[in-house]
DNA sequence: CGGTAAGTGTTACTTGAGGTAACGGTTACT
DNA sequence: AGTAACCGTTACCTCAAGTAACACTTACCG
């Protein structure tokens, strides 16, 4: 007789989540060896950091472009992890500024090698919709540009500038940090400080444009980083 | 007799300058392909523009990185006959912005895939001091900081941030660039626009926080932005 | 006019990393 | 015993970077 009162099949039900799973823990592999061995390591790294060969890594990834995929969007969480709490926060605008970039700049100082090896991952062959770290910026700078662009409005400003504005607030932060990755010649809390005073000053000088003149030891309301 | 009283040997002489020539026109024909073909392009797409085989290629080239290294610095040449000009005008300082960040906007929206290439070849495996796009954007920081370093201590401030904000003044051009380049939902002449006043902003908050109230519609003396 | 310097040409080949074929094994469920 | 969905392995393929090894060309030298 046939089956099909029964529920699903137990020795499907058993794998459920476990595909996930496995996924999830050679990108923790890759994240350990990259850490190890630098940006340029090959699958053939990865899969001996993870104790298996190389067709089960191909079992789980369509290939090193899903790969570094996968591991971006993880570099991702951790970077959210981060900075989170630091975008939600409330208090002095400057204050708020120096927080948000301390968060990104510890986060890329911890590990140098895997901000690098997802860096090296945006270049490599793959519609550019997949690349992770064009998709942060534009979320970040997206995030900024609207709140840029409400208070421009709010004021009867031309608006245009808000989303260029915000991607070249966010090239700040980044070129800036790599090149002290690179460098190192301050301490973090140095640096974090410079870049809120010129961010700070980038945007204090936009909304005096607009006709706004914020004290930068107090909140900008109704200024919200965060949905 | 020993020929030590005749000139070099005119079999030697024929050839001189002769690679530096040949290596110059494979770089030629690189840019050409590129723009073509696109970033992507392997090194028998170079030699069949060139019209010679591998090997040939290889004897003017180390290996593919070596190449990348040529053709980047090559690509620095064409972007500082464009940006020298604007850099060594004279005039009110936020027009000047607007010109030298307009002249390097002009140069990669003429030859994005140049532009690509050039970055993709920052990631491939070599030593860090041969990245001409860090090279690059290493020497525009430095002649920024130089001045905004100078600047702050002719009014007795702390001239620490001058380098962090130079390399982010030089993030901000080029992450609203990368992005602009992918979208262009403005004119170039907007997004200069745009980014000239963010970057003056930007600029003037620093120079007010030394007690200098900066006038943008006229020279700011004796800021030189060229050796 | 043969020898030489410094170029050129070519095809066949090597190397190594990304990726896969093809097999057998394990465990729990039906 | 058959099956679902995982696991293991080695040998192998593919392709782009890079090279070995040969012959040829042109102009100069003695």
């Amino acid at each position: 007789m046939a089956r099909t009162v029964k529920g699903p099949d137990a020795r499907r039900e058993r794998w459920k989540g476990h595909r996930e799973q496995r996924r999830a823990e050679f990108v923790e592999s890759t994240i350990a060896v990259v850490a190890k061995k630098g940006p340029d390591v090959g699958m053939e790294d990865v899969a001996a950091e993870a104790g298996v060969s190389k067709p089960v890594l191909y079992r789980h990834f369509t290939d090193k472009s899903d790969l570094y995929l996968a591991v971006g969007q993880r570099a991702t969480e951790l970077l959210m992890d981060r900075m989170g709490p630091a975008l939600a926060a409330d208090g002095p605008i400057r204050a708020r500024i120096e927080r948000i970039v301390d968060a990104y700049l510890s986060v890329i100082e911890e590990n140098p090698n895997l901000y690098r090896f997802v860096v090296k991952g945006s270049f490599v062959d793959r519609p550019v919709e997949k690349d992770v770290v064009a998709e942060d910026k534009n979320l970040i700078a997206t995030a900024l540009a609207r709140i840029l662009g409400d208070y421009l409005r709010a004021f009867d400003m031309d608006s245009g500038g808000a989303e260029p504005w915000a991607h070249a607030l966010v090239g700040m932060v980044q070129n800036a940090g790599d090149w002290w990755l690179d460098r190192q010649t301050m301490s973090r809390e140095n640096l974090s400080d410079y870049l809120a005073t010129i961010i700070w000053h980038a945007i204090d000088g936009l909304l005096r444009s607009a006709g706004v003149q914020a004290d930068p030891a107090k909140p900008l309301t109704p200024l919200r980083l965060v949905d």
